[in-house]
DNA sequence: CTTGTATTGCAAACTGTTCGCATTACTGTA
DNA sequence: TACAGTAATGCGAACAGTTTGCAATACAAG
């Protein structure tokens, strides 16, 4: 099932299925939500499935950027933050108390038409961030006490 | 002119007036384009008008992006940017060259719509980042020939 | 099963950033 | 203009997150 499929992934890439690699993998699964290469290391640490050193984490986020198998998130965090490349989609975090959502809209390639036609410098654009802070209903109430 | 500028809005701050802030946002001014903490210590290191501790310079990032002086700019590389607060916008960086380009138009707000109307979670928005990457012309031909 | 190479673990190095503390220099008041 | 109180600075050391070198390991192809 998911070890399969992460197997094939993997393979497609053309690097070497590592029982390190899938473990990454389904903890990025697991969690649906960004998460730093500490927090890898912790959820694996407690599982104790598999020992996976915090080196190799990080080499692996790279080689699974690189193949697009994971993206970056700019949370503005302490740590760079990854979650698995499937869907295009964008996030809003709360500064109170980091809470985070997805949305699944995006209207960049309007901004993106724009830039092409006004800027002398950029024609071509390859990516982009889109990323919302506020204050979740929470955090608001809370406040409000 | 600009020293007696910068001296009143650090006034307004409620926060003393030193050489070294003031140093500061001079170069932001001059520079017109996102810089880091490392990049102002350059800066002044090579002016000699001012010799400001790097320490120094991280506390007063700190202090001007509370009061919104300076706002920090999400552009993925190894340090923190910043630039002056001044009027909204948005950057455009080279992938290739590190070149960035700002822009002025904005459909955030259309953004942070959707989101208000579709999340149960969030119905409070107070800050966005909106940044394109691409590949400047320049570059582009580069790689070309 | 064997072999070649990518990948791992470990420890050490690095980079960007923060902190503690004594010294300095702003700012408000006399 | 001098003075006192306090915020801000410089310096060094500490820190967190991340990267690197290298020997040991384990995957993949034959």
């Amino acid at each position: 099932m998911k070890h399969e499929y992460f197997s094939s992934v993997l393979k497609k890439c053309g690097v070497k299925v590592t029982k390190q690699r899938v473990a990454i993998l389904e903890v990025f699964e697991e969690g649906c939500k960004p998460i730093s290469a500490e927090g890898i290391f912790g959820v694996l640490k407690k599982s104790k499935k598999v020992s996976v050193d915090l080196a190799t984490i990080y080499r692996n986020l790279q080689v699974l950027e690189a193949h697009k198998v994971i993206r970056r998130v700019d949370l503005r965090g302490d740590s760079q933050l990854y979650e698995l490349g499937g869907h295009h989609h964008h996030h809003i975090l709360c500064t109170a108390c980091g809470a985070t959502e997805g949305f699944d809209f995006c209207i960049a390639n309007t901004i993106e038409k724009h830039v092409v036609k006004q800027s002398k410098k950029f024609k071509v654009i390859t990516e982009h961030a889109v990323e919302l802070f506020g204050i979740c209903s929470e955090c608001v109430s809370k406040s409000k006490k």
